[in-house]
DNA sequence: TCCGATCTACGTAAACTTGG
DNA sequence: CCAAGTTTACGTAGATCGGA
């Protein structure tokens, strides 16, 4: 018993406090990390900002101790940003405005969908129209669709149910169309205008949406007065709608993400370059530093001997953290070179566990490592999790990743005959003899991620076009 | 009604995450 | 870094659906 309890302690006492302050730096992103930063200065007198340009903050801070103590609060009040612009922030220099401008390009605010729609609102609604409408677009799920209660937004903004939906009915006409819709019926319809030539489609997308996703083509046929071939062209119409307005703004989604990163393409190949444009050069500061050396009482020094080595200690993690990140992405990069020439299906089958082992690192340092770091590439932002991906038991060993497999999968199913759609086993069969062992299972939740339909449905699908 | 295909629920192992 | 916890991918088996 008491040797257990003796092993439990001696082994969570391994780690060091290096080590862990550099454990607890690793995971955070930019954004979060400068505010660590941030935090730590304010905490930490021994810790300073460096300081090329003015002697200010050493001047001021050989005043007194209060005065400097003051001026550290002061400071907290502010922004962090203005703070260290104040501070004579790192200035850019002539070789890195390249890489400013990259840095801009991304975090220019590319228009989303609710800037977009507000921009209609504004010619479109009245003063007090506008407070609703604005209300109704800030409230638009990723999809573009409004589910909020209509109930309890009357009373937060202090009307009538009625108002509101007219609002958003009247949004729903705006472009894209069929934002704010309630349902995909609704959102669809949005995009079809009432006219002779379009009754039936409208029928259809009104009442058949269910029987379609049945295949229940049958009924809708009978229901519509329409033969196969006219519902076939109905089909191909409603194809063409949009069902999620938000997906022209897709992009958006990740442009609040902070970059760490910038991927650069030259002759050589890929290089991958840390941001540090922005970051605070810390250094300890030599005014304490000075105090240390001169005598002081027991209780004054034994406190900043402590921060002394706390602030050590933060700076050595900052450049480690700086380093493992840089290191992880060029061999990331190395690793998924055709992934980043020639798009996702050329992905290769990596996890962690394999770059841990190939850097020497723990997997948990990894995952960390990885957690919320971006790349600014020319083709957009990319986490560093996407170069992972499971690998499928080959021939010889992990061979396929997921990506690829699914495009197998897709191939199989666009060349298969038209008059006998192959059944997930059969698809399955097929792979084996490729040497992806896969089952049945397996086949089907890829086919659905590709947003294929099963093999009766296909059945069905051609059927209808092939008359 | 039969039979193949698909769905549903549950289990396992490996990958990944997180606190100390 | 380690170990414990959580998530994910995938498998199995029996139930259920739907077309010939």
């Amino acid at each position: 018993m008491s040797t257990r309890l003796h092993l439990k302690q001696t082994t969570s006492l391994v780690l060091n406090p290096v080590v862990h302050t550099f454990l607890e730096l690793l995971p955070l992103n930019r954004l979060e990390f400068m505010d660590r930063i941030q935090n730590e200065v304010d905490s930490n007198p021994m810790l300073e900002v460096e300081d090329p340009f003015s002697k200010d903050a050493e001047t001021s801070a050989r005043d007194d101790e209060t005065n400097l103590l003051e001026q550290k609060l002061n400071k907290a009040d502010d922004s962090f940003v203005s703070h260290y612009e104040e501070n004579g922030f790192l200035k850019p220099d002539p070789d890195r405005i390249d890489k400013n401008r990259a840095i801009e390009l991304f975090s220019a605010e590319k228009e989303d969908l609710a800037d977009h729609l507000m921009g209609q609102a504004r010619t479109e609604f009245s003063l007090e129209e506008l407070r609703i409408a604005r209300h109704i677009i800030f409230n638009l799920n990723s999809d573009g669709y409004l589910d909020l209660l209509i109930e309890s937004a009357a009373s937060a903004l202090n009307t009538t149910p009625e108002a509101i939906e007219e609002i958003r009915r009247r949004i729903t006409g705006f472009d894209p169309q069929g934002s704010a819709a309630r349902s995909l019926s609704e959102c669809l319809l949005a995009q079809v205008p009432e006219n002779p030539d379009n009754t039936k489609l409208r029928r259809l997308i009104h009442s058949h949406l269910d029987d379609l996703a049945r295949s229940r083509y049958e009924e809708i046929m009978k229901q519509l007065e329409v033969d196969r071939k006219e519902l076939n062209r109905l089909i191909e119409r409603l194809r063409r709608l949009n069902p999620r307005p938000a997906s022209r703004f897709e992009h958006d989604d990740i442009e609040y993400a902070e970059v760490d990163l910038l991927l650069i393409k030259d002759e050589h190949g890929y290089q991958v370059r840390y941001i540090e444009e922005g970051m605070p050069r810390l250094l300890i500061s030599s005014y304490y530093q000075e105090m240390l050396e001169k005598p002081l009482d027991r209780k004054t020094r034994s406190y900043l001997k402590d921060r002394q080595r706390n602030a050590t200690l933060f700076i050595d993690g900052l450049e480690l953290r700086k380093k493992m990140i840089v290191r992880i992405a060029e061999f990331l990069v190395t690793q998924q070179k055709d992934f980043l020439d020639f798009g996702p299906k050329w992905k290769k089958p990596l996890t962690m566990k394999e770059v841990a082992q190939a850097l020497n690192y723990n997997e948990s340092t990894i995952s960390r490592a990885v957690k919320n770091k971006f790349m600014a590439s020319d083709r957009g932002l990319i986490s560093l999790r996407s170069f992972f991906s499971y690998g499928i038991k080959g021939e010889f060993g992990f061979k396929h990743s997921v990506e690829t497999v699914r495009e197998k999968i897709q191939r199989i199913i666009e060349s298969e005959p038209h008059a006998h759609p192959l059944s997930d086993q059969l698809i399955a069969e097929q792979l084996n003899r490729l040497g992806i062992h896969i089952s049945r299972r397996t086949v089907r939740n890829y086919r659905e991620e590709l947003n294929l339909s099963n093999s009766s449905k296909r059945r069905e699908e051609y059927k209808l076009k092939g008359e």
